[in-house]
DNA sequence: TTGAAACAGGACTGATACAGTACTATTTAA
DNA sequence: TTAAATAGTACTGTATCAGTCCTGTTTCAA
């Protein structure tokens, strides 16, 4: 099904909340009640995120989290790679080595193609344009592939 | 990371295989070999891709399986489709109900509008063209997302 | 008519990854 | 000094995935 994980998807929600507060500290407790997710998955997303320096953390009384670049300047993609690692459809797409069919296989530079696609799909998508509902399906997103 | 699954990977190098002796019936043993799988899992696979008419199998001695259509018509959307069911990035692209967190989160238009876009990659990209290797990949696929 | 080759379908198993939880340490402001 | 809050790590149960096996059915050919 293609799909991302729930944490990542989670992390999506918890970026938007804190975007829409910026430059507001917001505490994971907070963040956690305002997304309707709990608090121990909410902790540990941020402290993924905090690593990938897209948020900042304050500890101590009255500590939380802030995002500092404006909403529209972070994409999806920052957000997926900092919980999933590098967004890659193949284990191949990554480095070479991690495949056991590697050598029978004549995929792998259309595998990465492939992912490279998506990726750069993800990295125009911003948080900002993820906070509002998105316009209607028909005049969606187009992706041009090999021949285009 | 954002993967397809390895049986789905799998499924893409037994189709190509396929594809390049269109016409002509290969049983599941033979496929195995020449894709360095193991038997039982090329032998699973095709069974998936005969359910969604992907292939044509034909039982008894000489039996075997068939590709119907030029490898220029079949798109790797549809033998991901055929192994791991509707191409979608969340369960909520899908259908709705499935997530829990449906009251709460707004995102549900937006990552079907990203979906969908993927999903047309896929469907752009053919068999034929993942046979050979991709050319360079600087002039790779380009994906235009909300506001192109 | 019988046997072997080959697919069909389902059930089972082990491994891995995922989601969630808990605990302890550290930092900071009041 | 105390309480609020993050940081880090480790643990656990569950679900999914990959792989295997078994039994049944079909078909061809000797």
């Amino acid at each position: 099904m293609l799909r991302i994980s729930k944490l990542t998807d989670y992390a999506i929600m918890v970026m938007v909340e804190l975007s829409q507060s910026r430059g507001e500290v917001i505490s994971a407790h907070a963040l956690a009640e305002r997304c309707g997710l709990e608090l121990p998955t909410v902790s540990k997303l941020l402290k993924l995120l905090t690593r990938s320096e897209l948020v900042q953390s304050f500890r101590g009384v009255n500590g939380g989290y802030r995002v500092n670049r404006p909403s529209a300047d972070i994409s999806v993609a920052e957000v997926i790679a900092a919980i999933e690692g590098p967004i890659a459809m193949t284990e191949c797409s990554i480095d070479t080595g991690l495949c056991q069919q590697e050598d029978n296989c004549n995929l792998r530079s259309n595998w990465q193609r492939i992912s490279l696609a998506v990726a750069e799909a993800m990295q125009q998508v911003t948080l900002a344009e993820m906070a509002r509902p998105a316009p209607a399906v028909t005049d969606s997103l187009k992706i041009a592939t090999f021949n285009a």
